[in-house]
DNA sequence: TAGGTATTGCAAAATACTTGCAGGAAGTAT
DNA sequence: ATACTTCCTGCAAGTATTTTGCAATACCTA
């Protein structure tokens, strides 16, 4: 039969907080295991934040999701379905840019080439200032 | 008179605690606060962590020091000379490489006229697998 | 050298994440 | 359907890292 959960595929458990968590992530898109939480708790209250860390982790475990370090408070969680992005952090308001990854294949040829350096494209995450931000600071000089 | 001190000319006092954090993070080149105070203790075991901590965000304030968000673990800090190359962290064994800031260049232009994204090279920092993690990778398969 | 103030050390607090454990739920076999 | 095994959850306590309040001290200026 092939219609199996796909955490049964996985070979996990078909927990209501599994379910929960995973879809959290994908309806985030980025998010730190405190937005999943809070999320998984706008329906189901009841659910403890360690249930949600765990998850995250199982989760990885399976390659259903992924995690990045973007910011400064840890980790950010996304679906491994959706890497079809790079992700922009504005140092400023902290908000999370999208790029195609197409933008950086030039640059990831280079460091393959030049570096040996297998970029890793998942965990791409570029620092500076997003339009909005850049343009306020331009305005305060 | 040219030859105040470099932390009066940022209108800092000039402590033997701030100049050894500061020339803790010269030497090291990457350092996280922890290594850092490890490295200020070897000569002067005296000296309190948080002191380091403030005097690594009071050095970051005038520009002498910058710090990124490489690993896991928290933030790493380098002098603010060493700007010519981008970091390429290896995700296996968490080495640290450099790239010349140039070998961006291009990257980094696509993101600003495309996306008006203005990319802070200083905190550039990408996620992958160096040479050498990459030949063991391919060695498993 | 005296005085104002930045800086330090210490301890406690805040933040972010992890772990041990006992009870409960999910899947498996009967 | 029932019993059984094991995984998962919730709770509470624990760990690691960074921040903060405060009193004492050291730095710099005049």
């Amino acid at each position: 039969m092939a219609s199996k959960h796909e955490l049964h595929q996985k070979g996990l458990r078909l927990t209501p907080q599994r379910e929960l968590v995973l879809a959290a992530v994908r309806s985030l898109g980025h998010a730190t295991p405190e937005e999943v939480a809070e999320k998984v708790r706008s329906t189901h209250p009841g659910i403890n934040l360690s249930t949600v860390y765990r998850n995250l982790e199982t989760l990885e475990n399976v390659g259903l999701v992924l995690h990045t370090h973007l910011g400064h408070g840890g980790a950010t969680y996304h679906a491994a379905e959706e890497l079809t992005h790079l992700h922009l952090v504005c140092s400023d308001c902290g908000e999370i840019g999208d790029a195609p990854i197409e933008a950086a294949a030039n640059f990831v040829n280079t460091l393959s080439d030049d570096y040996g350096f297998k970029t890793d494209v998942t965990h791409f995450a570029i620092y500076g200032l997003c339009a909005k931000c850049a343009a306020i600071a331009d305005k305060k000089k």
